[in-house]
DNA sequence: GAGAAAGTGTGAACAGCGTTCACTTTTTGA
DNA sequence: TCAAAAAGTGAACGCTGTTCACACTTTCTC
């Protein structure tokens, strides 16, 4: 019954809440609590809106009166995980008292443990169809800015910070550099994903490398590249 | 007609072929072609049995002679797609005369570019419900070496001339780098491919990058993170 | 409290999908 | 020439997202 609050579908009912809203809202939670399971167990393929439908004892029908289209539905799952996602990196940021060259490989290892945490939703997060052109000013008439563009706000104030501190290079395009790291983190993060085992094996004589160690060794390269 | 060419189904006929193998080559090759046009124009979701058969004007089932699944059709593609991106980077690996930190950077920005070529490809090859446990050992019965596994094997020489040269840290571990490498260019690559303008728009004030630009300053970045 | 209006839930249906199978037609090889 | 094999087909199965007319319930207004 929890998962009521895993995600709060209405943020802005500070004033009263009606029973009809009250109702209301728990059927939309109940839907996407039972989403959010069967997604995050079997992806985008196991989720069906006849499956959803009878894991909350509603019509398929019925669905459709809280969600426009699977897509949307989706949407919503995407978010919700990217909005952990961001929480996440920003609890690194947050922590004081440390060396900001640590900080930003910190960052990059929980971006990629974190997507590898619900593999599902951060490979549909990427690899749906979108098709947005604009993906920066991206933004919806509701005044809402995409996830996307949340997260990489994020990754261009921890570059901004780290040019002004001297650990990256002064010359450093901040927003490419910002733009660069991302794709590194999420390339690794995507292989990963989808080739499970793609963090160990080594070919070399070497003693392997933990999924964890290679990560630290990626996020290692990626600042070098970054550093002054 | 050409199109016969771009896919050679069985490159083993020295022996002469048979007027019936003639045949079902030629059919299976249309297949092939037809598939190859419709994915490379709207991706995986436009490609559907039925519309493929209308395409080459037989009935859906006929498709089932020579493919058991659509699933084992689409790992042709990939098949296919992914020898290109194979070749066109070796092509780039064998130029001579060229300094290996250039030819570094090089192999970097023609693996995008080759990406961007065939977008719905590219995302394909990586976003498949492959599941594959080992990736590295993969390796049909028939000895068939996965197209994955020989573009790692790709990049896992590059990266020892690279430090047998001195070009990069002797200290390196090698396919750790190779991965770690790998994980970066795909990165850009998925980020491209699915978010057509992220190599655009900067926030700074500084005068934009062209997709371009942006490319050799990720391989640049890449670079300077393996370099001594 | 009565009645209109709005909201909520349903079952049947549509069009599409990948795939299978019994079937006919064509081609091959002895 | 005739049987065996291969090639091609149309109908069907079970699945998908989605729509729509309909019934039922709650809410709001007079």
């Amino acid at each position: 019954m929890k998962s009521e609050m895993t995600i709060d579908s209405d943020a802005s009912h500070l004033i009263a809440e009606t029973p009809a809203e009250r109702r209301r809202r728990k059927v939309r939670d109940a839907i996407i609590a039972a989403a959010e399971r069967v997604f995050a167990k079997e992806g985008a393929e196991g989720l069906s809106i006849r499956r959803l439908a009878e894991e909350i004892d509603y019509s398929p029908s019925a669905i459709y009166k809280y969600f426009s289209s699977k897509t949307e539905l989706l949407t919503v799952l995407k978010e919700a995980f990217f909005e952990d996602l961001i929480a996440e990196i920003e609890m690194v940021k947050a922590r004081e008292g440390q060396e900001l060259a640590v900080c930003v490989r910190e960052c990059i290892t929980t971006y990629i443990l974190t997507a590898l945490k619900r593999p599902h939703h951060y490979a549909a997060a990427f690899s749906g169809t979108d098709e947005i052109s604009d993906w920066m000013t991206e933004q919806s008439e509701d005044g809402t800015i995409s996830y996307r563009t949340r997260a990489f706000d994020m990754l261009h104030e921890l570059v901004t910070l780290c040019v002004e501190n001297g650990v990256f290079r002064e010359d450093l395009r901040i927003a490419a550099a910002a733009k660069s790291l991302w794709a590194s983190m999420h390339g690794l993060a995507m292989l990963m994903v989808h080739l499970p085992a793609f963090g160990m094996k080594e070919m070399d004589d070497l003693p392997a490398m933990s999924a964890r160690e290679f990560m630290d060794f990626h996020a290692d390269l990626i600042a070098r590249g970054l550093e002054a």
